[in-house]
DNA sequence: TACATTTGTATCGCACACGACTTAATCGGT
DNA sequence: ACCGATTAAGTCGTGTGCGATACAAATGTA
């Protein structure tokens, strides 16, 4: 059997995989020093862009489920960087909102993308490249996860 | 504040984060069928290239530690992918070896690189592009791994 | 207006990831 | 040959991801 297809580096899933964990590594100092995790750290970007959304705009921002984001809002609830409140126009619904400390986290993790691209330059890989595959990664963003909204 | 640098998309980790997800997502109906997981089918291409390993070389090859490899690799002897065995030379070591169903599903995974491809294609994402991010990330591996060794 | 369907969230179970730590075997220097 | 340092695996605890399922509120329709 021609083995060369079924090689680590020669599927896309391993790299992607690898370089996501090995990226996600790197945020680690900075995000410990906020004492937050890294999908804490995505939860709270979306909440700083957008302030006192419901669970389902957080979900389709950060493609993540429900059954994700309701355990890991709970643990920001309990380590007090946001409230969760029934919505009054519909019960169902769950608005998230920033307490004074998950607002103020913000001007802590303003330099981390500038720490990050220094980090990056440092291990030898230049800004354009950094660019070109965000670039790349937001488009297949765009046309992998449009598939399932039908 | 300048808020632009704390977008989502602009800060390299999520685009990367979810298109690693959203591809693993893609795999799985050809995982499903040879009832085993993501992280299982990356040991046993390890294993498919090279057979008889210890838990270390996998460890290497995946950028997975020993506090990941070694439950994984129980589940996957429980269900009888693979063997493990302490190495006689050296006692602290495991040897894994592949059964014959662990060999065997080799043949049926042989078409799911392709079967990725197309799909891929199908979502309009171009052939280059896959290869050309491939050998971004794969380039990335090396020199971001490459610091752990120190 | 009943009532089946949809929607928004939550719960449960399982399988990772990974930091911190443990344990047993081997190695290296004296 | 002794003994401290290193090494290979493993355990433990916490936090995700996610499929399957549950449940209550809202919606649509006869």
């Amino acid at each position: 059997m021609d083995d060369t297809q079924l090689q680590l580096s020669n599927q896309i899933c391993f790299p992607l995989y690898s370089v996501s964990r090995l990226i996600t590594k790197a945020y680690k100092p900075y995000l410990e020093q906020m004492e937050i995790t890294y999908p804490q750290y995505l939860v709270l970007m979306v909440l700083w862009e957008k302030d006192g959304v419901c669970i389902n705009e957080i979900s389709e921002k950060l493609l993540l489920n429900t059954n994700t984001l309701s355990p890991l809002l709970k643990r920001m609830e309990n380590s007090n960087l946001l409230k969760r409140n029934r919505s009054c126009e519909d019960e169902r619904s769950v608005i998230i909102e920033l307490t004074e400390k998950g607002k103020n986290l913000k001007k802590q993790a303003a330099p981390v993308p500038d720490e990050l691209i220094k980090i990056l330059i440092t291990e030898n890989i230049q800004l354009d490249e950094v660019i070109q595959l965000k670039g790349m990664l937001n488009e297949w963003i765009e046309l992998l996860s449009d598939n399932k909204k039908q």
